[in-house]
DNA sequence: TATTTTATTTTTGTCGACAATTTTGGCGAC
DNA sequence: GTCGCCAAAATTGTCGACAAAAATAAAATA
């Protein structure tokens, strides 16, 4: 997901195309139910249909975008049993990258992680929402990647895009990203190589989301207009 | 993985073809290194390149498969780091999975278990190794079923595929498929509903797995001849 | 004979055309 | 105004052609 500041020089390769439209998730620009048509993409990407189809092969295989034959590619839209099927998985999933980052993290990375956190409260002072919320899942990203097994990191990298699709359709206007303190503690803990805290702390922090979710019990239809009208 | 006995009458689905590919892996009729030409599978399932090219990507996802551009697909060939890196995510993950599996399964589903370790043991007493070596799999991948979330249970179906093909590089002789009385002891634990007894056993079971593979401090080349003369 | 170079064949990557399906818009009936 | 029908437009699915790259075979050279 580093590719934002690429320029449309050369053809984008299916890579860029993934993290452009993994990045778009994760700050909310594209909503769950959005339909994703090839021909528009090909414009915006500059390549041809094969390359976008493929892509959308990858994106459906992660969970993040749904394909309907015939009918197209949609960014997924998630039910609340998905809902609570992916906060389960992350809490199992997240508790032992956390500990294990507890065990291995640096003072480097700590800094590196205070930089998420800094970086996301600073954009949500100025109501930048997407950076916001961008860095805020990033910083998950990050935690598993300093864990140091690549399979944990990309499972969970998938996991945080899904929350960001479960929190789009099903958070309240509050709960648009995760809470800067709660991130605070959880550094705390890594800095101090204190596992049963870390793991404890996001334990807490994502049943803190989960349970911010509104209607997970009720049927919601994806993007619905009942929810607008909620305002 | 239930599209065995498909007759080839009609043109074979994305899903169907994926299933019978990683069927094969399982089995370890596909070994790592082996070239997928598009040509060969197109002939052999009756349908056209894209829908093999969009299988390749989908596989790939699932690190079944690497992608090599212009040269074609692979079954991957998993290196000693990815091997380690595969082997601490099943224990994080199933572990937790198991925990859950002793807490809430049934009768029924012990039965459906205990076929599966039956009839791996069956198969391995009459030589029929790939019959084995799949059950063996299966019985993971249908213990992560039933622990009911069906995220977690796709991260393992993915990784005990990828697992077999470890043992396809790394394992001896002896260790093509998991211990039956490992999986007996483990589903007497479920069986008495005992988690602690249940996780213990888990990580117990593939960390004997993983022990049993030779060389993963060794720098070792992909199906290479120095292997097979150490038959 | 072994090695290198060149030519040929095979395979993969990409594109566009066409078929199939879905969506949209217009129109008439109620 | 709403509903249903139908045609047109838009979109997706598939295929084959051709270009590009890699693999293999043949020829040339040391």
């Amino acid at each position: 997901m580093d590719a934002r500041n690429q320029e449309s020089r050369s053809p984008a390769s299916d890579g860029q195309i993934v993290d452009r439209i993994f990045a778009a998730v994760m700050e909310r620009r594209l909503q769950p139910g959005a339909k994703l048509p090839e021909n528009v993409l090909c414009d915006t990407f500059g390549v041809s249909r094969s390359q976008i189809r493929r892509v959308f092969v990858v994106l459906a295989e992660r969970g993040i975008v749904a394909l309907h034959p015939n009918r197209g590619a949609f960014i997924a839209s998630p039910t609340p049993d998905e809902a609570r099927d992916v906060f389960e998985a992350r809490r199992k999933i997240e508790r032992s990258v956390v500990a294990e980052a507890a065990r291995r993290i640096t003072a480097k990375q700590i800094e590196e992680l205070r930089n998420y956190i800094a970086g996301g409260a600073a954009a949500a002072a100025v109501e930048n929402r997407q950076e916001a919320v961008r860095l805020s899942g990033e910083f998950h990203v990050k935690l598993a990647k300093i864990a140091g097994n690549p399979v944990l990191a990309r499972f969970v990298e998938e996991l945080v895009a899904r929350t960001s699709l479960i929190i789009a359709m099903f958070g309240s206007r509050q709960s648009f990203s995760c809470s800067e303190q709660e991130h605070n503690a959880l550094l705390k803990a890594l800095e101090d190589h204190d596992e049963a805290r870390a793991t404890a702390l996001m334990d807490h922090h994502l049943e803190h989301i989960e349970r911010e979710l509104v209607v997970l019990d009720a049927e919601t239809e994806p993007a619905d207009i009942r929810k607008i009208l909620a305002l």
